[in-house]
DNA sequence: GGATTATGATGACAATCGTCATCTTTATTT
DNA sequence: AAATAAAGATGACGATTGTCATCATAATCC
């Protein structure tokens, strides 16, 4: 049964963003295609009409994560600078480091969902993942008013506290507040 | 074939080292348990004797990672106060932000290695590494002479930075430097 | 020293994995 | 309108997964 080119690259679109859902929550390697297909309506075996394997899918999620996050930290870098810049800087700041972000099912920031799977994963996976990133960094050393120097720190703080407060989420909350606090007031104080 | 008490328990603490190793290299679920009993040097089957499952593996790894990074830090944090334990803890930032840390084929650090895979795993696990993670604060804090807050964030900018930067090591040493320069920098103008 | 018990090897199990061939249906092209 | 091409369903493939039953061997216990 073949459809219109619209509603097949709208079935397309819909794969890609069903698995980034499930990729943020599971990683790559805990999601497979019949499962994945399945959160899209789909049956497992048109999968590779749409793509050439698992690894082309993983990179396209990594694409449009990565074009959520710089959408996010694109609208601060787009303020007036001074004083109207640092004060959206510092909702994100509180918004990333918040505990609904921490308790989200996935991660929606693509460093702390897929930080330590990318390093394990296909080397296409990891081009598409250092692309974002660096596009990543422009955007925030923009939104911070900083050199890219700054915005590495910064972004290594943010990730980093994320990250291990969602690690200890379910079984040390007060650590894991302990955590996010620290970081945001830290990263909050160099504003 | 019966082994002594003796020869079993080495086979057991080998199996969970050899685990180890791999698990830091390709995560919990990259590696199977045929594999890892073979690189301990025995088969499959033997694997049911020891552990009552893969995850109960997963624990005891956990916990010898976490036992090894106890003991560097606590190397610092066990050196006399003040210009001497400052001078360990510089020697120690500067080795964990290092090209040589980055470049390993896993990462020492549990919180680097484990740190998107635990929100994905067992409570077990997760409990495990909570502890371990506490306990890496305290040490920590104290290498810091500083309260656990300061502790909190700055292990967050070093767990942040080395994950990242071993994340972009492939495709983009130049910026993988850098991340790990910036972090260097700040955490040690700190101490 | 005989009975017991535990270690590890062998081999198999059901399930799941990524991938693909085949077929039907229908949109697009000519 | 006929020919072509593509989307997606069905079902299967070989490989790998975690787990376990079975068995031989040899250390430990009485």
């Amino acid at each position: 049964m073949r459809l219109t080119r619209e509603k097949a690259a709208e079935n397309r679109a819909r794969v890609i963003d069903a698995a980034l859902g499930l990729f943020q929550r599971r990683g790559f390697s805990g999601v497979g295609v019949a499962e994945l297909m399945g959160a899209a309506g789909l049956t497992h075996g048109g999968f590779y009409n749409h793509f050439e394997s698992k690894t082309a899918l993983e990179v396209e999620a990594c694409s449009l994560a990565f074009q959520r996050a710089l959408a996010a930290i694109g609208k601060v870098a787009a303020k007036p600078a001074g004083a109207e810049r640092r004060a959206a800087m510092r909702l994100y700041v509180e918004r990333y480091l918040s505990q609904r972000a921490r308790d989200a099912g996935g991660a929606r920031c693509p460093m702390v969902a897929f930080g330590t799977d990318v390093s394990r994963e296909s080397r296409e996976v990891q081009a598409r993942y250092a692309e974002g990133l660096r596009g990543y960094i422009d955007m925030m050393a923009q939104a911070l008013e900083s050199d890219r120097s700054a915005a590495h720190a910064t972004i290594a703080e943010m990730v980093g506290a994320l990250s291990l407060a969602r690690s200890v989420a379910r079984e040390d909350r007060a650590l894991s507040d302990g955590i996010l606090e620290a970081a945001k007031a830290r990263v909050l104080a160099r504003l």
